[in-house]
DNA sequence: TGATCACAGTAACATTAGTTACATAGGCTT
DNA sequence: AAGCCTATGTAACTAATGTTACTGTGATCA
């Protein structure tokens, strides 16, 4: 395992921490669409994700949803810290967009780690800056885009985290993504392709440029 | 200023540091309407809010602008602690809602108590975790609310954080708030004024019943 | 091979929000 | 009191988004 944590946090973290995630944590393979937190959930471990890519979205009571924003390679789940510090449930949905693989640490490090290491509380203090500067590009989005500008910038992040120039989701699916209705997607969808900037195909969409 | 500090924080820290913050912070008398921090600013103190509330403003490029969320008693701002500790700009912009009474912490400090004192570490998580939760539901607010619905929310928690029920704010206050138009915010007062939830008078709401 | 189903295309319409333009009213200044 | 400025009221229109309903089409399966 240290192999892999010293690619991706070695720069990061001292060796001597590394050591230490190395003893505690474990590895996890997530499959691509499994749901990894559910909203009102208490979160036991802390997951730092090593490859692949997870989906952040929030739910309404009505269980409309909203995208709220990728993590990544070298990212970790804000929401999971504060709910592990502050024993808070968790207040969102985090569902694998790839097959993904996670270094899950007990909380009870994380706490300690805090104490211990400058570079583990800079490296929360990161992560929790990083996803409050998510959180507002998101509400950018939502204020001030219309509903094309949206999607064209959904596109873009998709093709971006999944490193692939094909979108695989139906027109349904980024509805729901972007809380809208499939017709409005299709007609935007169609737009764009009269553009020349994307090709439509059956469950998915060939990206050729935004 | 200890007797301030024990009354707003006194719950939260131990004595040790409750006097560490009493000698080196000092108190700041802001008054309302003031710009506390710009988009761009690096900052170099942070605040810890003894009375009055801050609204945390976001603007875009074209200067359009939209309002986050409100800071009260007892809370920091989660922008200045990532601006302080990561040495990022400010992203958001702050302008004190009422008249407001802050104590203003170093930022070596901060890093200084954030290895000592796990009730430091712990408000600090805290204010992070309720500012992303904050953001949050800003977003839900924009993503699954109506504008009239909007509307009545804002007007709630105007009230609640001035403690009036009387809403000291022009049409066109409230609609770059909620980044609409004037029309618009006129038109939805007056049928919540129809139906008997407020009076409208010039500069000012009265809010009967919401 | 025909039935079935999920997905996508599209028209027609409804609703919500944004825009323009103008009228009126309150309050201040001189 | 006349003039001026700002705030509000409102109509009429446009634009954006959401909804309903129906069509077509490719894939799968009995």
């Amino acid at each position: 395992m240290i192999q892999e944590l010293k690619n991706n946090y070695g720069h990061l973290f001292e060796n001597e921490l590394l050591e230490e995630i190395n003893s505690v944590a474990t590895f996890k393979e997530i499959p691509e669409g499994m749901e990894l937190i559910r909203p009102g959930s208490y979160i036991k471990s802390m997951p730092l994700i090593i490859n692949g890519a997870i989906r952040i979205l929030r739910e309404d009571q009505e269980g409309d949803e909203l995208l709220l924003y990728f993590l990544e390679k070298g990212d970790t789940c804000a929401m999971t810290l504060s709910c592990c510090i502050g024993h808070h449930k968790s207040e969102i949905k985090a569902i694998a967009e790839t097959d993904a693989t996670l270094i899950m640490i007990p909380v009870e490090k994380m706490e300690e780690w805090t104490a211990k290491y400058k570079s583990w509380r800079n490296f929360v203090f990161e992560s929790y800056h990083k996803r409050l500067m998510e959180a507002i590009e998101t509400i950018d989005s939502i204020a001030f885009l219309n509903m094309d500008e949206r999607l064209l910038k959904y596109l873009k992040d998709k093709t971006k985290v999944n490193n692939d120039t094909i979108v695989h989701n139906t027109h349904q699916e980024i509805a729901y993504d972007l809380h809208t209705s499939r017709v409005v997607i299709s007609r935007l969808l169609k737009k764009l392709e009269v553009e020349g900037k994307i090709k439509l195909n059956r469950n998915n969409i060939t990206v050729i440029s935004l």
